[in-house]
DNA sequence: GAAGCGTGGTT
DNA sequence: TAACCAAGCTT
């Protein structure tokens, strides 16, 4: 017998509070879902809303999308950022069409094999689109178990097999109710057990939080590297160049996108690793998004 | 395991 | 205002 006390207080919690996200009605096909869980890698649930919309409206099936250009995907992506998401999902979407008949598989392992679905997504599909009993574990379900079950006040950076295996045993035994009790940890990681400033007073698991009943430790200050800035970066450049091109319907001269950013350097490089990561097409003398430079 | 990859709101 | 932050994946 192990301990599901958190799983049932974070499911009662999660009964009273969740949100009322769209993904989340019952009867959501597992590719709506799937869709989400790509847009949510990195993006918040504000901005992702309005795109998941268009994207569902317009392609309810693997097939409609698989059946655009690579670059209708990503100019449908918007600014969600992190474009080749979409260059993934349109991937992952003609890979569903090869192998699986157009549906989205049960199988784990299936999931894993496709584009841009890594550990968390493969697990967050299997549980809520077909309610398995599989750990879901992002970093909002890695905070809340390291607080509330090691006692600490954060968790690493990345997700580890240990993460998965500390978060099974958290797990009910039947499939639908483990499902939920994810769903539940990710809600209560992103609206209570925040990084930071969690909300204890509002939580329904402070009782039994190993965090909390050793009055809240702080994390340990060290030495920390100090992250690459985003302005002047490479990324930056890669997103003005990209921003031309998703708000052009046709090819757009290279001397067009050398107004976006002056170090002809930079720029240059910038575009040769958009084209190297296959998000943009030189057409002669001028840039198209993926799979454009013929038709489109 | 670290680095690279967008974007915009919040503190 | 600069830094931080938001449901990761790939190489």
């Amino acid at each position: 017998m192990s301990e599901t006390k958190l799983a049932t207080l974070a499911i009662s919690w999660y009964d009273d509070n969740a949100r009322d996200l769209p993904w989340r009605v019952p009867g959501v096909g597992a590719w709506p879902i799937l869709i989400s869980e790509a847009m949510l890698q990195q993006t918040p649930v504000a901005r992702v809303l309005p795109v998941w919309r268009q994207w569902v409206d317009r392609w309810p099936e693997p097939a409609g999308l698989a059946a655009e250009t690579p670059g209708e995907a990503i100019r449908m992506w918007g600014r969600l950022g992190y474009p080749r998401r979409a260059l993934r999902l349109h991937e992952c979407a003609t890979a569903l069409l090869t192998r699986h008949g157009g549906r989205v598989p049960e199988d784990l392992d299936e999931l894993l094999a496709l584009p841009g679905i890594g550990s968390y997504t493969a697990r967050a599909v299997a549980a809520f689109a077909y309610g398995q009993r599989h750990p879901v574990v992002d970093t909002n379900v890695r905070r809340l178990v390291a607080r509330a079950v090691a006692g600490e006040p954060d968790a690493g950076p990345a997700t580890r097999p240990a993460d998965l295996v500390a978060t099974a045993e958290l797990l009910p035994p039947e499939p639908a109710v483990a499902a939920r009790a994810s769903a539940a940890f990710m809600e209560l990681g992103a609206l209570i057990c925040t990084a930071r400033s969690p909300r204890c007073g509002g939580c329904p698991l402070a009782g039994s939080c190993s965090w909390f009943g050793a009055g809240r430790p702080a994390v340990p200050t060290g030495p920390t590297r100090r992250p690459q800035r985003y302005a002047g970066t490479d990324r930056q450049v890669r997103g003005l160049l990209l921003a031309v091109l998703r708000d052009s319907s046709g090819p757009v001269p290279t001397q067009r996108l050398d107004l976006v950013w002056s170090d002809e350097v930079q720029r240059s490089r910038a575009l040769a690793g958009l084209v190297q990561d296959g998000l943009v097409e030189l057409v002669g003398d001028a840039c198209v998004l993926a799979g454009e430079g013929r038709a489109g």
